[in-house]
DNA sequence: CGCGTTTGACCGGCGC
DNA sequence: GCGCCGGTCAAACGCG
């Protein structure tokens, strides 16, 4: 099984500009990304990336994931789960899955942005995020109808359309629209320690970022209600079992998924700056433990209960449509 | 009873 | 202006 991405807007070239202050993130940085045998490689194509090309890809992974609200974290993460634990043999010999980007267009952004899922189950599997469905088409010119999908908390305009693959039954074609302004479930069971107590629980309820850059993340966030945003965005939360069966919180280490559009400029840098600059082992916290340690990784995140072709597991490929000038602080802190 | 799904109606954009 | 089409609304319904 692969898992590859690429923009729908594959002839936009990147604006340099916009990526410059990657570069400024190190060595370092790379060489810890690679040296904590992330399984996920990211390829100009998706063909089996060659050693020498990962450093190439680690960045290609960090502009596509910074410039684009793409994939929530649950869905990549989704996809990068059931795609270690399946076994199932993919298209290139290799148990690691590919995310492919391509070489350029990942410029002008929108918050928009599709997945291609394969999955022998009845649909893409749950992202992490609790939506209600609120419609379903018949599209012309396809067999199959479209799902339309609203994220249930009120304060959020997500929404995603699902719609089975005209050439590919097992594949499921997920387009998320707009962006979540609060975390996910998976947020409040961050695995930092095994043995919670419950000071440090009240901790973990804590955006991560907030301690790093909060200050900048309020500063840009449109939201109207900035004084409240974090008790508000807490009030919000909504909680959605980002798994079946309850297992180990070890597994269900996920990512925050505050979106805030940020200035173009140097904020970025300083946002990263920030990032850098925090104490602890950032990695450590916020890369997708699955990714990190792929033998770790638990159960999907089917719920059988579930009726909603968006719950089951097992994606493939993802696809994304980056345009927009909004950051998403989860996916960064995923790969950060 | 609350919440989510279903489904026909409605609306707006777009092309002719 | 008209029709097509995709997206959304909202009442009815089902389920736990």
């Amino acid at each position: 099984m692969s898992l590859s991405c690429y923009t729908s807007n594959p002839m936009e070239e990147v604006d340099e500009s916009e990526t410059n202050w990657l570069d400024s993130l190190g060595e370092e940085l790379v060489r810890e990304l690679l040296d904590d045998t992330i399984p996920v490689f990211v390829s100009p194509n998706v063909t089996e990336p060659e050693p020498d090309t990962r450093s190439e890809s680690i960045i290609n992974k960090l502009i596509s994931r910074v410039h684009s609200s793409g994939p929530t974290i649950g869905g990549i993460e989704s996809a990068q789960s059931e795609t270690f634990q399946s076994g199932e043999p993919d298209g290139h010999g290799s148990s690691r899955p590919i995310i492919s980007l391509p070489e350029k267009g990942l410029g002008k952004m929108e918050s928009k942005y599709t997945l291609r899922i394969k999955t022998s189950q009845n649909g893409p599997a749950d992202d992490g995020y609790k939506w209600r469905k609120y419609g379903q088409k018949s599209i012309k010119n396809s067999p199959n109808p479209r799902s339309y999908y609203r994220c249930t908390n009120p304060r959020c305009n997500a929404k995603k359309q699902v719609e089975r693959s005209m050439d590919d039954p097992e594949t499921f074609i997920v387009t998320y629209e707009g962006l979540h302004l609060h975390y996910t479930y998976s947020h409040f069971f961050l695995s930092r320690t095994q043995d919670s107590s419950a000071a440090d629980l009240h901790l973990s309820k804590k955006p991560k970022i907030q301690s790093m850059s909060m200050q900048t993340q309020v500063a840009d966030c449109p939201v109207t209600e900035n004084t409240a945003w974090s008790s508000s965005i807490m009030e919000q939360n909504q909680l959605q079992p980002w798994i079946s069966g309850g297992q180990s919180p070890q597994g269900r280490l996920l990512e925050e998924v505050v979106q805030c559009p940020v200035r173009e400029d140097t904020s970025q840098q300083g946002f990263l700056d920030d990032l850098m600059q925090s104490p602890q082992g950032l990695l450590e916290d916020v890369v997708p433990l699955l990714v990190r340690k792929p033998s770790n990784s638990t159960t999907s995140s089917y719920d059988p209960r579930s009726s909603s072709p968006a719950s089951s597991p097992s994606y493939s490929s993802l696809s994304w449509t980056p345009i927009s000038s909004y950051l998403d602080v989860g996916i960064l802190s995923s790969i950060i």
